[in-house]
DNA sequence: TATGAATGAGTCTTCATTCAT
DNA sequence: AATGAATGAAGACTCATTCAT
């Protein structure tokens, strides 16, 4: 791969393939275990073939997971109703990526964790970052309204960010006997409880209808085999 | 090593020494990222001095897995009080493994997640199930008293050790400009506010004294060669 | 080598210099001493490419074994003359095994013991059991016929493979003085004394013509690089 | 070691203690996969001791191989009634090899085969060839005589020898089903069939009485620890 | 675009041998 | 004599990457 390639139509559908390939079998097995035979097999070509779409191994994963990342920011600006305070629309977006983590599963369970491979650190640290700035913006809004307790805006957001991808990892491992509605109203709760100014406010957030049925949106399946 | 090998108190030494320099090397770049060779040249020996103590590099990360569980619970045991409120415990808890995991930081950052290999989710995942159930009996009680809200204990502390873990890594990862003393009230506050059942109670676990300072005790710093 | 994998005729041409080469570096130094690199060497490719074409070391041994134990009872059968009598018959296709051995040297060694490697006893047991259940076939026939003295068949028959095996292994590891076709001739007699039933049936078969020029057909010879 | 040591009384003991434990294992599995290690651990001392009695394992097998094939020869020896005819002398030393090879069967297994090891053609190879000489000398003289049919001696004996060797494997590999006095007086009619000058010889050489009972004398059974 | 043979650096693991005690 | 920890050379096998076709 020499340079910025102009892939055709069908070139464009064939490396999405071994993306979507990939994607699966890196959350099998993980990024070092999966091998580069793996993929190209899972998809039906031959080896040679994925270094004509990919620099290498290291540079698919970081496509990955910019892809990944970039789905899941947009799914939460769709959940996100503007209309109503800061407190509930971080519930609306934490209960949508509840949701969209466990529809798109296959894709998250590779980059909810920093430590995959030191590698990788860079690209994973930084996808969180966004999206911690991203809550840490309501927050401070919420805390000026007096919505919000007077914490730390950022750690706080950071909180609400490790939280949602802590159950959504719970759940994606199977190890959740809730289903995935319940599991994402509980998060909700979790979530405004740990920011709420006082109760008070904590029931309404709770109270406040959910639009979050636009998040359901996933990344399509992809036809294996 | 072929069989359960007696250790003369030279030889546990030497095994603890691996132990620990394999515990540092995990921990800065990974498990597949760390060679036997490069353990044993950290401490000093030659490669096949590994084998005579350890069955494999797997065995030796097991072994060293089950070390740091251990000593994790011990110290959360240590810190608690048994005479103050499920809540307060929990607060108690939480703070002290924050700040347990932030000295001894290089020993759990091959814990802190289910995924650094497929081959260990067997020995991690248990870990966190053991200290979850300890939370959970907390969280039943303190719900039985009125003390915490009414939702599912089980969820409710994985959210809690998920938390710990959360900004425990945070720390550790060296992106967390707060003291580390600070960060641990940060993570009671969180964790108490995520529970109570109402503001009152919440204030009242805050204010609790903290017993916490046993938990500081670490696990012996290594001399590096 | 992870399947069954079809070969072009390059690569069928590339496996087989591959087991060449095996064959002649296990003749010279045995199994244990011929590391993997050897061959490769010898065949001058990399050494990943022996695992493009064999699993493993042990599993080129078992396809080498089976190749030359295929082509040796081929080459008595070609040796045999169905008209005459069942003890000449022996002696022909004893003398036609000497002399194929001879030529076919490096191919033999390595089989004709079944010490080698324990792991290997079954391939070659194996090997040598089907050429006794040959030669009984013929020794059965000439009991009843009353050419060869009456004793156990198959003992008898393991004699005459075994004897066939020493010689060869005596010429081949240099130390026999005598050429080839006086050896040949030397193991007929042998043979034929061994098992006939009188003196004159011995020397009538010592007389019968050899057909076996048939048997010096080889196997190609290797061109070394 | 040293030098030429002097062992006390238990030293020979222990040396000797070790030698059979090592005839036993490599009986078992073959030189190259029985380990120092198991050796030591076979007679229950520690892994250090065995160089203090040999230099190394090579040595080990060396002074192993001597030593039997110096029992071999003296129990054929004993076996040979000097009083009767060279063909007779020939039958009975083969059937008393037989049987003592029998006897005496995982001290046989490692060194009928020249091809165990490329480092030990030489011991293995001179051991054969004094056997061969001996059967030699028997044969020329049974030539002279008119006993023995007029071919080359020297071929004629290791045809002998082999047989010996080939039935002796056999019957100590635990394929053959016969007992083992009859496969002896089995060897003794083959040998003089494949050597007698006539039928009447043959006959005369086999009605002749066995006195091989004395070869059965065997080497000292070992007290497996 | 596509193939699959070819490369070779990298890593674990084994084991004979040495040596301090 | 005896122990067992320590050494290090050696070898099998893996797999990302390249390349001729």
């Amino acid at each position: 791969m020499d340079d910025e390639r102009r892939l055709t139509a069908q070139g464009a559908e064939r490396k999405q393939q071994l993306l979507d390939c990939a994607a699966r079998l890196f959350a099998e097995r993980g990024y070092a275990d999966t091998r580069v035979i793996d993929i190209v097999r899972e998809a039906g070509v031959a080896k040679g073939l994925f270094y004509w779409y990919f620099e290498n191994k290291e540079q698919l994963f970081r496509e990955l997971a910019e892809d990944i990342r970039m789905r899941l920011r947009r799914s939460q600006g769709e959940a996100i109703d503007l209309d109503v305070d800061a407190l509930s629309r971080i519930r609306q977006g934490s209960e949508a990526s509840v949701r969209f983590m466990a529809i798109n599963a296959p894709f998250f369970s590779l980059l909810e964790v920093e430590n995959i491979d030191k590698r990788f650190v860079d690209v994973l640290r930084q996808g969180t970052d966004v999206h911690v700035a991203d809550v840490a913006a309501h927050i401070r809004e919420g805390i000026a309204k007096g919505l919000i307790r007077d914490d730390d805006p950022v750690l706080l957001a950071r909180g609400v960010v490790g939280i949602v991808g802590l159950y959504s990892h719970f759940h994606r491992t199977g190890r959740s006997t809730v289903p995935i509605d319940e599991l994402a109203a509980f998060v909700g709760r979790f979530v405004v409880r740990s920011l709420a100014a006082d109760e008070e406010i904590a029931l309404a957030a709770e109270k406040q209808a959910s639009r979050s049925g636009h998040a359901t949106t996933g990344i399509a399946p992809v036809a294996t085999g």
